[in-house]
Formats: structure tokens, C-alpha cells, sequence
DNA sequence: ACGTTAGTGTCAGCTACTGACAGTTGACAA
DNA sequence: TTGTCAACTGTCAGTAGCTGACACTAACGT
């Protein structure tokens, strides 16, 4: 109620939002700079002022917090494929929601960490043991929920039908490869990678667009 | 040279054997009776009345000791699947190396543990998190090795020729499932899980039995 | 203005894991 | 047989990830 007060939200909880993002961009700075199982909480929590205690409080493990933002992203991916209209064929609607997750993606992304610290965690992850065997279950876990979302979209049920899993594993693989050229890449911007998977899922497009809501796979449009 | 003396190894040897495999059966034991994380190393060091310190000695870390048995079982077909004499098919290389490997993995797998114990310990990984993880990167490990090993056979370039890995990865998928298969079943013998093993990759073979040394896949016998 | 409650720090403790050093015991040669 | 060497093990002390309990402070609602 007082003027000039951002009531957006209260005080309390953007301290806590400015705690949280701290921790992160900090544990993140660490780890890719200098690895990280290389990286104590203590060196986190030291360099942001807060007990060991609060780390845990916001991450429930180190691993969580070098998950953190490619958490935030999938998540947004998932989001805007349950909002896809349900008469766009499963991978129209896996494409769209990437295509129009791309904005709010972004949004989250830097308004948390600079989009070049997000490739560089990328990075990290898939040169760390540790962090490659989280990142395949992870990754394992996220195909599952897709392919039941998609599932459901077209009325079929996972553990019958093998059409859902298998699109959405090409879908997951080809995203990925271009997430691999990007980092491999020295463009770190979203628009880069936004430009890599439109040419990759370009490729990807015709083989999956078929109909599902017919017994048999067949090429035809659906009967509407 | 003392007569009575088991000679095929020192006294030593077989002490650290005995030491190694007690371990492994008490820790696979309590892991999968009472689950893997509310099992400490101490319980288990002190069932086999070591020192914690002995048990690091032999497991670089917990979750050595729970893939140990699985570990050996892997290795033991790619041991077979090197020794394939070079004129076989990529997928008769594959399939006769896991034909062939079942009798050493039979008697290695019981001078350990029982064979119902190493069924109990295939389902524990598929169900504990942390284990699934790991379980997943060494899969991915695993696979890469064996796609390598397949293009030296067929003097191929993993890289730049997609086959290797796609044929290693459907017969690894199918390993998988008939794994799974056998863990879900009754029975927990080795040939039950090598009938279930030969059904499966039965299916798989005609598919997978194309020639690969002409430049393009075509589905003709190879010229040599 | 005041009680409530969320967020934090402190502390004590558990478990996985490691390095250093010392004791024991099998292997092997004199 | 005996003595030396090397391998195996135990003990100890310490680090790092992680958790529960409790007390304190500051934002919040009334």
C-alpha cells in the first residue's frame, strides 16, 4: 500500500528470490571455472554470505543447483506444450511449444544468469561423470512425461502404443544435438540455438508429421 | 610346491578373493533386503568383520560394489564379442558373443554370488535414483565401447557412419528389455534368462543382418 | 503496536570417502 | 629355517555433503 513500494511482490520474497539467484549464479561461476567437484558449499555460501545451511535450503543437493537452470528451461518447454491446441499433430505441437517457449525462456533465463554462464553449465555437465549420470536420468524422466503428455493428447496409452516414445525421443535427440553445436559453438546467445533447432527440427519434420488417430500409421491427414 | 597346496593361486590371492567376494555378497545382501542408501559401509564392514578402510580398498565407492556383478557380466561378453572371427556380421558378432559368453558368465557369476542374488541386484538399480544414473551413464559408456569395437571390425569411422551405433544401440535395447523381462519373471536361473535372450534377439536379426562393407546399406550377402 | 510466521544462523551429528602411518602375514631367497 | 620384502589390513584423523533441532531476527497481517 505505501507509494513507490514494488507490490508486485513483498519483500520478503524478493530477498529471497535475490538469495536464491545469488547462490546460483555463484555456485555456477564456481563450478565452470573451476569444476565441479572442485567446488565446496562453503566456497558458495562464503562468496554469497549465508550459512552452508541456507544452500541447502533453497538446493536439496550440490547437484540440484548445477541443475537449476536447465530445470527452469525444460520446464518452460514442457508449459507451452500442454498449452498447444490439441488438433496439431504430436510433433507440430512438440516444434510450436519450442518455438514459442523461446521468449519466456529467455526472459527466466537472464534474468537469473547470463545466458553465456547457462552454456557454460551446459558444458560442464557433459564433461562431469557425476553430472552425466544425473543428466540421463534427468533426461530419461523428462522423455516419460513428454511421451505421456503426448499420449494423452492423442487418447493412446504409453505401454501399448510405441508411436509416443519413439517421436518423442527423436523430438528430445535432435534438441540434444543442436544443444551440443551450440555449446560447441561461439555464438552464446538464445538466438543462436533458436537458429540451430528450427534447421535441425526442419529436418526432422516430415517423417513424424503423420496421423495417430487411426489403428494404423498411415500418411493421410487426420479426418478432422 | 607343498603337496595339498591349491596352486592355481597363491594364499594370498585366494584370501583377497574370499575378502572381496564376502563383501560383495553381504553388501549386495543388505543392499537389496533393506535398500541401497539405508545401508551404510559400516554395517557391511562389520558383517564381514573388516575395516572400512578394506572395503575402499576393493570398491573405489559404494556404488562399485552394487555394479560389481553387472560390471562382470558385461565385460565377459565383450571379451567374447572381441574374440568373434572377423567374417561375421555386425549383429552375428553381437549375437554369438552373448551365445558364447553364457557358460564363462554362468560359472564367474555363481563362485560369487548366487544367480538369484544378482537378479535381486538388477532390479534394486532399476529402482533406486541414484542408481539408475549411474546405471544409465555406464549403459551409454558400454554402448559407445561396443560401437567402436563393431566399426574396427568393419573398419568403419563411428563418427561419420551412423550404423555402428544405431545396430549397437537396438541390440542393447533389446538386452535391455529381455533384462527386465527376467527380472519381472519367477525365474531366476541364467537359462531362463538366455531363453528369454535367444526369443528376443531372434526378432531383431534380419534387420540388423545387412551387409556393411559397400558404401550404401543394401540387404545382400558381402562379397568375401 | 503486536503477535505470527517465514527465513536464517548455529550447532551437533551422520555418512561417504581419503591420506598417512603402523602392524601383520604370506612370498621368496639365502 | 630364517630373515627380508612386499602386500594386505587396521587405526586414526580429517574433509565434504547433507540433516535435524533450536533459537533469533525481520517481514507480515491485524
Amino acid at each position: 500500500m505505501t507509494p513507490g513500494q514494488n507490490t508486485t511482490t513483498g519483500l520478503r520474497a524478493r530477498k529471497k528470490r535475490r538469495t536464491r539467484d545469488a547462490l546460483l549464479r555463484v555456485a555456477l561461476e564456481l563450478f565452470t571455472t573451476q569444476g565441479y567437484e572442485q567446488t565446496t558449499i562453503d566456497e558458495i555460501t562464503d562468496a554469497v554470505e549465508v550459512s552452508q545451511r541456507t544452500f541447502f535450503r533453497y538446493f536439496a543437493s550440490k547437484e540440484e543447483a548445477a541443475f537449476a537452470v536447465v530445470d527452469m528451461v525444460e520446464n518452460k518447454f514442457v508449459d507451452s506444450l500442454r498449452a498447444r491446441p490439441a488438433d496439431e499433430t504430436p510433433f507440430e505441437a512438440m516444434r510450436n511449444a519450442v518455438e514459442s517457449a523461446w521468449d519466456s525462456v529467455s526472459e527466466a533465463l537472464d534474468a537469473v544468469v547470463p545466458v553465456e554462464l547457462y552454456m557454460r553449465t551446459y558444458l560442464l555437465i557433459e564433461s562431469t561423470p557425476a553430472l552425466i549420470a544425473v543428466h540421463l536420468r534427468r533426461t530419461a524422466e523428462l522423455e516419460e512425461g513428454i511421451a505421456q503428455l503426448i499420449a494423452d493428447r492423442e487418447g493412446l496409452d504409453v505401454n501399448t502404443d510405441p508411436r509416443p516414445r519413439v517421436a518423442v525421443a527423436s523430438f528430445t535427440g535432435v534438441m540434444r544435438v543442436t544443444g551440443k553445436i551450440w555449446g560447441r559453438g561461439r555464438v552464446a546467445s538464445v538466438e543462436a540455438l533458436q537458429e540451430i533447432t528450427r534447421a535441425y527440427l526442419d529436418h526432422l519434420g516430415p517423417a513424424l508429421a503423420g496421423n495417430w488417430r487411426t489403428p494404423v500409421c498411415d500418411k493421410d491427414r487426420r479426418p478432422g
